[in-house]
DNA sequence: AACCAGGAGACAT
DNA sequence: ATGTCTCATGGT
């Protein structure tokens, strides 16, 4: 099966998907940091209380106090961590002039440096990369490692970058890379997610046959 | 009531 | 290069 093909399958059981969940590219960035390994529902509580306090801007995270903005992150959990993380963000984000100068970097060397902020993985670099700056970066999370393993179009055992590549190759060929990405990866979350938990059978998956889910806990 | 969620860094090996 | 720990709230 190609990867292409799964992709249909998604779409058509699914529909376009309009991610990312945000208003505005900033608040794109807020949302990768604070989703890691963290359930989405949580980190909408967190940037309702950072819309709140006036703070969904790179400047107000850094004026505000460690404490106090942990204290906006906490329903997002590793608050801590989180905090700081925003923080080195947004101190690399304005001194790189914000989104207009770095929206001139290629798409390497952007991605170069939004991986060089300590606190930035791949997964949210990428993230960023593809839904904030939409460029046509294939993002690899834990959903997209599970479910293309177990459908034998990957081994279990690459790493992420040999991941992304065998994405973004494997759909070269496809017209619109930034809108198929978009939408692909936000189908593969929503695929997951209809099949988290207790899901007896796959009633209506897209995949019906080769579906993976529920296999052990998923 | 254990288990997991749209990961990443520090550190040891 | 690869493996293990830690970080932490909230839903099921």
């Amino acid at each position: 099966m190609r990867l292409i093909t799964v992709y249909n399958h998604l779409f058509k059981r699914y529909g376009p998907q309009h991610w990312w969940p945000a208003e505005t590219p900033f608040e794109v960035m807020v949302g990768a940091v604070l989703t890691q390994n963290t359930a989405w529902i949580n980190v909408e509580k967190a940037i309702i209380n950072l819309k709140s306090a006036g703070a969904i801007s790179p400047e107000a995270v850094i004026e505000a106090e460690h404490d106090i903005l942990a204290e906006w992150l906490r329903p997002s959990g590793y608050f801590n961590i989180k905090a700081k993380r925003l923080k080195n963000y947004c101190h690399w984000y304005l001194g790189q002039g914000g989104f207009e100068p770095l929206s001139r970097f290629d798409d390497n060397t952007l991605r170069h440096a939004v991986l060089s902020v300590n606190g930035v993985g791949p997964e949210t670099a990428d993230d960023i990369l593809l839904y904030a700056f939409e460029r046509p970066v294939f993002v690899i999370d834990a959903y997209t490692r599970r479910l293309f393993s177990r459908l034998g179009l990957v081994e279990h055992d690459m790493g992420y970058e040999a991941l992304r590549h065998h994405f973004e190759t494997g759909l070269a060929k496809e017209a619109g890379q930034v809108a198929l990405f978009n939408e692909y990866h936000a189908l593969i979350v929503m695929h997951a997610k209809e099949h988290c938990r207790v899901k007896p059978v796959c009633m209506g998956c897209p995949l019906r046959r080769v579906c993976p889910y529920p296999k052990q806990n998923h």
